[in-house]
DNA sequence: GTCTATACCGAGATAGAC
DNA sequence: GTCTATCTCGGTATAGAC
């Protein structure tokens, strides 16, 4: 009732540094582009979700495209920090290669069990031919697959591993290893959704590994 | 220039039936909800792809969340036209069993490749918990997980199939198994989509039951 | 850099002529 | 039943005070 001047709307006494609002953006965009799509996100709730204003949202980012692409930067970011690239290849004989790769394919599923945002915006963007996945594709995704490649193929000249090709262990990482924590909700209204947690990630990437690695 | 009164925007000169409209309303619908989700989609641009205007959504539907409702069912039953339920269960041995559910997952497989939507629409509701995933649980999924269940369940016990729960089956099915097609733009910009049409749909249902019959 | 106010647009839904 | 006009709301983006 009193103070009729003073009051704002989102709560951050704590006035924040510029890069801390930028973070929190960001962290929001995460969860609202993954729960509704693109076109789906509304900026207001992003932002009214990291406790900041609407506007500001433009002020860090320019624009809602732009907002988009730095939170997939960021989640690819935490990935690599997550899935380090010297475990993905390196020299080494067959057996080096098949528990490295197997190691990280683990540390994958443990990274969309603790960020299921990125492969659900991932496939957000997957079924519809737009700038968004060209740019995601050539920007993150390209690079990645084609690490991915060159360890399969070697690690299969070699004899390990099952008789699949790197599409097909793609496929089943991203879409049978990865989705299962971004479907979490569906799986658990149908009374199959894993234990949650790290035991839950570990027995998801138990299955996944039983498959590519037999 | 001419004709300043009888122009019209949506091109139908043919007035065509209700039932008519209706269905070409929940065919545009099901192409917009996939791409965009919920939230995403837009009535006037459904409207507009059905060659209508964008009130009759209100008249046929008498809301966008009837018409998705609608759209859903609408795509699973011509799921049930394409996998008939004899096939899914019926008495029989472990091999007669063994044999009309691979071929089910085939035609389930193959229903995939012609309509994308449905498994897309699933899965972008999936993440999210909200009215329209309960209603999607109740009304279709679970009673078709547990037809599934009762199957693979009788299915393991004679011996037959994989070392894998029903639970697996299902996320394999729904997530590798026809996710590719949803999926086709992404993986065609990475370069390992499938040949177009019954070959490619073949191939790719091979590659599941190559993992659930081994 | 932050915040209020607001411009401008497109959304879903409704009214009423036809 | 169809179609035009329109209501109201929420979307992104911008202007300008502070």
């Amino acid at each position: 009732m009193a103070r009729p001047s003073t009051s704002r709307s989102p709560r951050h006494r704590t006035p924040r540094t510029s890069e801390a609002i930028a973070t929190a953006l960001l962290e929001a965009a995460a969860v609202e582009f993954a729960a509704h799509g693109y076109d789906g996100a509304s900026t207001r709730r992003i932002a009214e979700r990291a406790g900041a204003h609407q506007p500001q949202i433009n002020y860090h980012f320019t624009s809602k495209e732009h907002l988009w692409r730095e939170t997939v930067n960021r989640l690819f970011g935490l990935m690599a920090i997550d899935t380090p690239a010297d475990d993905r290849g390196g020299p080494g004989d067959g057996d080096d290669l098949s528990v490295a790769f197997a190691a990280t394919l683990r540390r994958f599923i443990h990274f969309s069990a603790d960020h299921p945002e990125l492969n659900r915006i991932i496939n957000l963007e997957a079924t519809t031919p737009s700038p968004r996945l060209d740019w995601l594709v050539a920007t993150h995704l390209r690079p990645l697959y084609e690490l991915v490649d060159g360890v399969w193929t070697a690690l299969r000249a070699s004899g390990r591993g099952a008789d699949l090709t790197t599409a097909e262990v793609w496929e089943l990482t991203t879409s049978y290893g990865a989705l299962h924590f971004a479907n979490e909700p569906m799986l658990a209204a149908l009374g199959i959704s894993t234990r949650p947690g790290r035991a839950g990630a570990d027995e998801h990437a138990d299955r996944l590994l039983a498959i590519v690695f037999p």
